[in-house]
DNA sequence: CCAACAGATAAGCGGTCACTTATATGATTC
DNA sequence: GAATCATATAAGTGACCGCTTATCTGTTGG
């Protein structure tokens, strides 16, 4: 199930904080270990996790590797947080609504 | 820090399961378990992770402990996912963006 | 009270996680 | 093509996860 790799891939703190950065701005990975405390393999082995679980994805960039948000993660909980919708806070429920009434 | 439970917490198949069976309607541990092949201990731990992450709360009523969804949890996460909203796509992005302006 | 039931907790076990150090791959520059 | 730099991979390690069996707590009805 790719919902459990997204999930876990965001449970750690760290990844989270990556992700962050990344949501930012794309970057390579050197440039993301700045002011982070994580060892270069750790960081690879961070991105490698966020990539498999479709947060994030990369391109290669002569010497670097370039890293960005890959929107389809980012949708995917969007959609399984949909089906929860009833249990968000009443306004922004309702605003969901009128939504969806636009949408189609 | 909370996130890191609650995403934790929904990394397991078995818990998501447990929560998407709450969303349809509160029930307690028993008939949780109906239909999935879970022991009784395990379920009781699955509960006490979904609780601990503020995505499930329980309320005893006599012999039994009813458990129902824990909005906190999910407001939780949208609000996570809100940080991203830049990288949904454009048409629900633009919806959020009206609703923002509509509820100031 | 006590037998029966709903649920929680304890202890232990195999598997996985996040990290480490060491080494490999791949691209650039001289 | 050799040295250097960016990143990936490999192997090992301690901590944690989800499960199991066994036992405990709490509530009900006779």
């Amino acid at each position: 199930m790719m919902e459990t790799e997204i999930f876990r891939a965001l449970a750690d703190p760290t990844r989270r904080a990556i992700f962050e950065k990344l949501a930012g701005g794309s970057m390579n990975a050197s440039a993301l270990r700045q002011g982070m405390d994580i060892s270069q393999p750790a960081m690879s082995q961070h991105l490698a996790v966020l990539r498999n679980a479709m947060l994030v994805r990369e391109e290669r960039q002569g010497r670097f590797v370039n890293y960005e948000v890959n929107p389809d993660g980012v949708v995917l909980i969007a959609g399984w947080l949909a089906k929860y919708r009833a249990y968000w806070p009443a306004r922004v429920d309702a605003l969901k609504a009128l939504l969806k009434d636009m949408d189609q």
